[in-house]
This record gives structure tokens, C-alpha cells and sequence, in this order.
DNA sequence: AAGCCGGGGCC
DNA sequence: GGCCCAGGCTT
């Protein structure tokens, strides 16, 4: 057994947590090793090939939380759109909602018309991360990304990536309660490791690394720039790392209804203040009718029965052909969100990413057996 | 600090 | 089925 090359000095597992004791040169050989390998590694995105401020803040809100793959084809139809700020400032919200169906967190498509209203009456944009933290939707992660990428200001990204590189790299045993709580802790080890003379691309670079090559499992450590700094990526096992607590996972039950009327369908539209899904569409929870789970009886036969995650809760919904008993209307009281939607404006309105495709499903369905007759 | 917000990719 | 992803807001 060969002896290991290994560049780092020993540390206490009691240290690893705030800032990698590297030396001096450890720090320059580390950023060199990373723009080195950055340039000749980098996937060409639209946001990148065609930088602009405005792209790059819509690619970022895009990209909260959601992979690049599921991401593209969203960014090339909101640019066609909403060319810049001040077209997205002076648009319908209902249109930008209509442009975001699919992508999830909806508050982000409402928070970045918002900030792009701030943004399209001023004279000079915000340079610095402290000021873009006042804009709704942008964080510390936001912050440092538009930044230092449109404005070269020396702020470190810490996203899911780069707390992956970090905490292998420190072999890190410390278990987060979730990825804000490590990322929160390698702020500073990020800060300290970033390059003053090229932030945007230091903080690119780290994601790229995170995305192509350390990935969650299975990371290409052989072929990886930062193998020499990386105690995990070394000797230990890199798929360890980041220790995150294990979420709570609870299980729910929901009834829906298909329930038609002529060439309407009735839907439910929460309130343009609701938490979730605010002003969007969805088939209607029985219960908003006084009808309870499991009564198949009153509910009406099963049309569809899918299962999906909503961060920790795990959602069955199942569909009933719903019809009102005889003599018992549909109570559309005002503010009860239910509306009675004609079947020719089904495609002008914002439902959810699922319940768009259950319901253009059954409409389809529902063509056939009508075709059939 | 803890809870909440979507949807999809991948193992 | 479980975990993760270019996070941020509310309480």
C-alpha cells in the first residue's frame, strides 16, 4: 500500500467546524486549482453564454432549489416574455404565474416581479450584497450569486454545493439539523477560501464542482481538482458528508373532486394571500364541501388516486367523480375560493404542476368515453 | 431556531 | 421510497 499524499496538517475533529486551518499557500494553491479547472469544465447555460444582470437574477431565482435540467426550458420561455426588468415590472402577475406553472415555490415568481418592480424606476442598480438583500426574494445565498457574478463584489456562495465540497473536504462529522443550519456554518470557511480577484467565477466554480463532480454519491474524486485539499475525498468516504438530521416525514390523506357542470369544471383558487400556492388552481379538497375522506359513498367512484411529496409531507390525493345529491347545489359562497370554471378557459388559468396535469388528463379522458358513446 | 413552500431527478 | 437540489420567508 502506497503512502498517501496528504497536504493537509492534521487537525482535531474539534476545529473542522468554522474555518479550514489551511496555510496561506494552501489557500492560493486551492483557489488556483479551482479557476484553473473551471474554465476548461464549465457547461454553457443561456444565463452564462449570454450574461445580463437581469438573467442572471431570473436564473438564480429559478434556480432556487431546483435542478438546472428542470430549469432551462422555463428560463428560454420567461425570456421570450419577459425580456427585462421593466417588461416584468408592467406584467399581469397572473401572466407571470402563468410562465412559472410547474416550477414550484410560487412565491418566487411573485418575489422577482416584485424585486424587478424596484428595480425598473431606479437610476442605478444595487451593487452590493447588502443592498440586494433588501429586494423580496433574494437571501444570503442570492445575494452573494448575483453580485459577485454581475458585479464582481467579493461575497461567497454557500449553497448545497459548496456546503457538499466543504464538509468533505474538512471530513466533517457535525451533524446540521438541515442544509441552512451547515450552510450557515461554512459561511465563513467559504468567505475565507474565496477569491478576491475573481468572486463570480470562485463561487460558479464551486457549484459546477458540486454539480459535475462531487456529487452526492458516487463523486468523481479521481478526477477532481480539490482532491489534494479534500481529507474525505483522500481517506475517508466522501458520501458521509454533509451529516444531515433525518427529516420527519408525515403521511396525509386527500379527497378531491372531479365534480363538472355543462362545459364548467368546479375548481378551488386559494386566496392571493394563502401560504401556499397563493391565486392557483386546484381540484377541490372534499372537505372544502363538507365531505369527509373514505366516504366513497357521498364522494363518488374513484377517477384517479396519485401520490406526491410537498417537502416533509408525503400526499396521497385521490379523485372522486363527484355529483351533488339531488336537490344540494354547490355552495359557491363568496371567499370560498370555489369557482365554477367553463372548459374553453381551462388553459388561460395557473392550476398547480400536478393538478395541470390530472386535470388536462380527465378532460382528455373524458373526450374519449364522450367520443365512445 | 423551527416550520413551511413544489416539483423533479436519481439511487 | 428516501434524499437532494444554484433558498427564502414567516413565526
Amino acid at each position: 500500500m502506497p503512502e498517501r499524499h496528504n497536504a493537509l496538517p492534521e487537525l482535531e475533529p474539534s476545529s473542522l467546524l468554522a474555518v479550514i486551518e489551511f496555510t496561506e499557500t494552501q489557500v492560493k494553491n486551492f483557489r488556483r486549482s479551482l479557476l484553473s479547472w473551471y474554465p476548461r469544465h464549465r457547461r454553457a447555460f443561456p444565463w452564462r453564454e449570454e450574461p445580463s444582470l437581469y438573467r442572471t437574477v431570473v436564473s438564480e431565482f429559478m434556480l432556487q432549489q431546483t435542478q438546472v435540467s428542470t430549469v432551462l426550458p422555463y428560463f428560454e420561455r420567461w425570456m421570450k416574455r419577459f425580456p427585462d426588468f421593466e417588461t416584468l415590472a408592467n406584467a399581469r402577475e397572473s401572466d407571470v404565474l402563468k410562465h412559472w406553472e410547474g416550477l414550484g415555490y410560487y412565491n418566487r415568481a411573485r418575489n422577482l416581479r416584485r424585486l424587478a418592480e424596484k428595480l425598473s424606476g431606479r437610476k442605478s442598480m444595487p451593487e452590493t450584497p447588502e443592498a440586494w438583500r433588501e429586494l423580496p426574494g433574494v437571501g444570503p445565498y442570492t445575494a452573494a450569486a448575483v453580485t459577485s457574478i454581475a458585479f464582481g463584489a467579493r461575497a461567497a456562495c454557500v449553497d448545497g454545493n459548496v456546503v457538499r465540497i466543504l464538509s468533505r473536504i474538512h471530513s466533517d462529522d457535525t451533524e446540521f439539523r438541515d442544509g441552512g443550519a451547515a450552510a450557515r456554518a461554512y459561511t465563513a470557511t467559504a468567505a475565507a477560501l474565496l477569491d478576491p480577484a475573481r468572486p463570480g467565477d470562485h463561487n460558479q466554480a464551486m457549484m459546477e464542482l458540486g454539480a459535475t463532480v462531487c456529487f452526492r454519491t458516487k463523486p468523481l474524486c479521481t478526477t477532481c481538482p480539490l482532491l489534494r485539499f479534500c481529507r474525505a475525498g483522500q481517506g475517508g468516504d466522501p458520501e458521509k458528508h454533509p451529516v444531515l438530521a433525518a427529516k420527519k416525514v408525515t403521511r396525509v390523506e386527500v379527497p378531491r373532486l372531479w365534480c363538472r357542470r355543462d362545459n364548467s369544471l368546479l375548481l378551488h383558487r386559494a386566496s392571493g394571500t394563502a401560504r401556499r400556492l397563493a391565486d392557483l388552481y386546484e381540484l377541490p379538497d372534499a372537505q372544502l364541501l363538507g365531505l369527509e375522506a373514505g366516504d366513497t359513498e357521498s364522494l363518488g367512484p374513484i377517477l384517479l388516486r396519485r401520490k406526491r411529496s410537498i417537502t416533509r409531507y408525503r400526499i396521497t390525493e385521490t379523485i372522486h367523480r363527484y355529483s351533488p345529491p339531488r336537490g344540494r347545489k354547490v355552495p359557491l359562497s363568496a371567499g370560498s375560493g370555489l369557482e365554477w370554471i367553463p372548459l374553453d378557459r381551462l388553459n388561460g388559468i395557473t392550476l398547480s404542476g400536478p393538478h395541470r396535469k390530472w386535470v388536462d388528463e380527465l378532460i382528455a379522458a373524458e373526450g374519449e368515453a364522450d367520443s365512445d358513446g
